[in-house]
DNA sequence: ATGTAC
């Protein structure tokens, strides 16, 4: 794939062939040369073939290759001339990542560090097929797919203030549950507050360096604290609404006369009856996912309480942010000086909306929106804002995370007969998982190292540094 | 990511 170098931060994937727009892949010298060769460079090209794509085919320095479109990638669709299409969502429809933060000092915790580990582990159930605590009705299954983090607050689930600070207030407008199979509605009754598995986390880390001590103030971070990640999505129920659009999507792109490149990129007009019934289908999961991680910081919460003899209140556990991974949504961006309504894919990729945007929240206007960008379990993860030159260029998105530079099975070879979680407590981190598979699928060796990847997109300028996270406990899938 | 193959 040819890619030709803007400057040191952005690539370009020149318009040939059957491309509407060009790709503009956003990398660095240190990480674009192991790129040249990966398939997930055709999956941009391939992108910019469908109808109606404004700007170009975005990717973020994390991209590897997923269904259909690269994870890591961004799409911006006309409402009129573009489509929807549920690759460029993927399975784990508002896979997302929230923060906490607490009172708490990394001198307070490392002595309880075994007793919190084993907490949050029973805590929050988490594996393959994992099931929550509760098992819902199909009554409250219905308001939890339209109101999402709303309804698990008015359940108990955590507190008012939690919903000012995640995307969309955590309910997603749109959703219609009726665009939503029995099939999905019974896989997702039973795993509502439970973690999942793979990639999916629950981390103890503490604030190793600030890099933007105004922002890290607004976002109430400080040197030496105790913070937890939650990086987990819309579990079987989001997995089987994408699953089900997938054939209607198919026959939607040949009845509008949509050409694909591959098939995993079906699609159908923004404004066709498909498009929307899978919107509200959409919609649903991503409320679904809303609901779940609120459960999740419940549970992290109790925990944390249980163990330290204090309230969550009193240990200062207020969220500062939540943001969603995998998701289509309408958003206003101003493309070559006009403001215009566009649906804006994303992929494996972090909305990043700049200082002064009226969807950031209040307390972070001035600064910009919370960006946060989970790294492998074993080295570091970040803290990033967003930016008015995200705005400009990516349509207010960023990177997600440190993206694999090993397949599963890739990894599991590379780790097979060593004890990851001996190598990793060894460094000082405790982590907890039912399965040593996970554990080995997910070694810090299997990803990129999210430092160069951050470094990528500061460099480029659609995010700013904030603060820098180490972890000390990590319970896994 | 995923009742890791309906």
């Amino acid at each position: 794939m040819k890619l030709e170098r803007i400057d040191a931060n952005r690539y370009r994937i020149p318009k040939t062939g059957r491309m509407r727009v060009p790709g503009v892949v956003y990398s660095s010298p240190e990480l674009v040369d192991d790129l040249r060769d990966d398939p997930s460079l055709e999956q941009v090209a391939n992108v910019a073939q469908l109808p109606g794509i404004v700007g170009a085919s975005l990717a973020m320095p994390d991209i590897h290759w997923g269904y259909g479109f690269a994870i890591g990638g961004v799409a911006a669709f006309d409402p009129d001339e573009g489509v929807l299409s549920p690759g460029g969502v993927g399975y784990d429809i508002n896979c997302g990542v929230r923060l906490l933060r607490t009172r708490l000092s990394r001198d307070e915790v490392v002595p309880r560090l075994e007793t919190l580990v084993g907490a949050l582990h029973r805590a929050i159930p988490s594996g393959v097929g994992s099931k929550s605590h509760r098992t819902l009705t199909t009554g409250e299954l219905a308001q939890v797919l339209v109101r999402g983090a709303r309804w698990a607050v008015d359940h108990g689930y955590g507190e008012p203030a939690d919903l000012d600070v995640i995307e969309e207030g955590g309910t997603f407008a749109g959703a219609d549950p009726d665009a939503v199979s029995d099939r999905a509605k019974q896989r997702g009754l039973p795993q509502l507050g439970s973690l999942g598995s793979g990639n999916h986390f629950g981390e103890v880390g503490v604030v190793a360096e600030i890099y933007d001590p105004a922002a890290a103030e607004a976002f109430g971070l400080h040197l030496g604290q105790v913070t937890v990640m939650l990086h987990s999505g819309s579990r079987g129920l989001g997995y089987q609404v994408c699953s089900d659009s997938l054939e209607e999507m198919l026959k939607a792109s040949a009845r509008y006369g949509i050409a694909l490149p591959d098939r995993q990129l079906c699609a159908a007009p923004l404004s066709s009856p498909e498009a929307r019934r899978y919107f509200g289908a959409m919609a649903s999961a991503v409320n679904y996912a809303f609901a779940n991680r609120q459960m999740l910081t419940h549970f992290t919460r109790q925990a944390f309480a249980e163990v330290f003899g204090r309230s969550a209140g009193e240990l200062g556990m207020g969220l500062v942010y939540d943001v969603c991974h995998n998701i289509a949504k309408w958003e206003t961006h101003r493309v070559d000086g006009r403001e215009r309504r566009l649906c804006v894919h994303r992929k494996g990729a972090t909305r990043a909306f700049g200082p002064g945007h009226a969807d950031v929240p209040g307390r972070y206007r001035a600064v910009g929106q919370p960006v946060l960008i989970p790294g492998d379990m074993g080295r570091y993860s970040y803290v990033l804002a967003g930016t008015q030159r995200a705005l400009d260029e990516t349509f207010g998105s960023c990177c997600h995370g440190a993206g694999r530079r090993m397949s599963r099975h890739k990894a599991l070879a590379v780790t097979r007969g060593r004890s990851i979680g001996k190598e990793l407590a060894e460094r000082g981190i405790q982590v907890r998982s039912d399965s040593r598979r996970t554990l080995g699928e997910e070694a810090p060796e299997a990803y990129k190292d999210v430092a160069e990847v951050v470094d990528a997109v500061a460099g480029a300028g659609i995010a700013r540094k904030v603060a820098k996270l180490v972890p000390i406990a990590v319970v896994k899938g």
